[in-house]
DNA sequence: TGCATTTTTGAACAACGTTCATTTTCTTTG
DNA sequence: CAAAGAAAATGAACGTTGTTCAAAAATGCA
């Protein structure tokens, strides 16, 4: 009989649910803002029963998280249509500060709150693994960019370097807008100086 | 008789001990760890004389940040003996660097932390004036830069825009580190790649 | 049906930021 | 100096938060 397969189909079922309705309440009203309270109640839960899928609130920041590199990783997919490495990496970082822009709470989970990466550290299973892949990526186009002959001023050496520059660019630029550190410098209205900025960035890298 | 003006002093005395003892907690135990029953305690006042002083927890945030930008201006000062303003900008962007790793709380309190933002959206008074002239400095020494032959590829026009770039290009680098992004990147330790990847933007600014 | 196991529950706990009626302390006045 | 008035300090209490856990309800199996 196969009750005990179903029964582990209902408790990923809820432990979906827990996460799709932490997903809607945290999107529509901030990370800090979605409580646990919140999360039970509108999957007509008890908070108790919250506990025993997730162990605490870091647990579920970082399944959200994983979701989001999930997410990241399908906007990169139109990239595999880009032969030029150069062009790759210059849609690359277009394609990250869109996906932030227009997911500024996921965004935030993904790559500022600390929530998600104490799990990673009081589980000490993992060291970031999506951080990594997505990283590897970024680093793999620019070794290519480096041997068809572009960065002539940096060597093959660099590489680990470099992509750290690319990537803090263009972090730089959207979390300082997420953290709303860009009040009185963009006259032009938010979210565009990012993108003049990136320009600025993408005509030093030629 | 000069008793009022002592109860002034005597006043801004206990505002300047609040956020003194604020600081001291808030650098050894972190943003979130320190609570108003300990800043409380520490100087011997019960929790509502600190709510006298300080409308609330962001605004007492907010006056740390304050300060933050105040000890960042000091460690800006020695770059006006720096004439070449290209010299004077690669420098400004290490003593930038230096500054965040010496102090990642108060770095992280000035530039991601939402609470002291928060309070002067609440006040709506000011519109985050220290970010703005920390940042002009910035603007200036790249209108300079420009001036004087550097950056070719840019016009006066741009300088909004590069100067944004290249505050989010440290920003960037340190953000990531202070959020513990670079896990698994920075195979040499930590605070190592951060001034790699800024030797590679140098290079890419030349 | 009856027993054992699993799942769910929600009251209770500690800690947080915050408030405000009350008390204490100080200043001025008669 | 004493009394009245003003200013400052207090800390119990409130509403929320994340989290726990003994008890209750639901389920599976003989």
């Amino acid at each position: 009989m196969g009750t005990s397969e179903r029964k582990e189909r209902e408790k990923l079922e809820i432990a979906r649910l827990i996460l799709e309705s932490a997903r809607t309440l945290f999107l529509e009203k901030g990370i800090e803002q979605t409580t646990i309270r919140n999360i039970a109640e509108a999957i007509d839960y008890s908070v108790g029963t919250v506990y025993v899928y997730y162990k605490d609130k870091n647990a579920i920041l970082h399944a959200l998280h994983q979701q989001g590199f999930q997410q990241l990783r399908g906007q990169f997919e139109p990239l595999r249509l880009v032969a030029d490495p150069m062009e790759r990496l210059k849609a690359m970082g277009r394609l990250y500060i869109q996906f932030a822009q227009a997911n500024p709470e996921m965004y935030d989970l993904m790559f500022i709150t600390r929530a998600p990466i104490s799990y990673l550290d009081h589980v000490h299973s993992q060291e970031w693994q999506e951080g990594q892949a997505t990283f590897s990526i970024l680093k793999q186009t620019v070794a290519e960019c480096i041997q068809r002959g572009h960065f002539k001023r940096h060597s093959m050496d660099d590489i680990d370097a470099l992509s750290m520059c690319i990537w803090a660019q263009v972090h730089g630029l959207v979390s300082l807008e997420i953290r709303n550190r860009t009040k009185g410098v963009d006259i032009c209205g938010p979210e565009v100086i990012v993108g003049l900025a990136y320009d600025q960035f993408i005509q030093m890298l030629d």
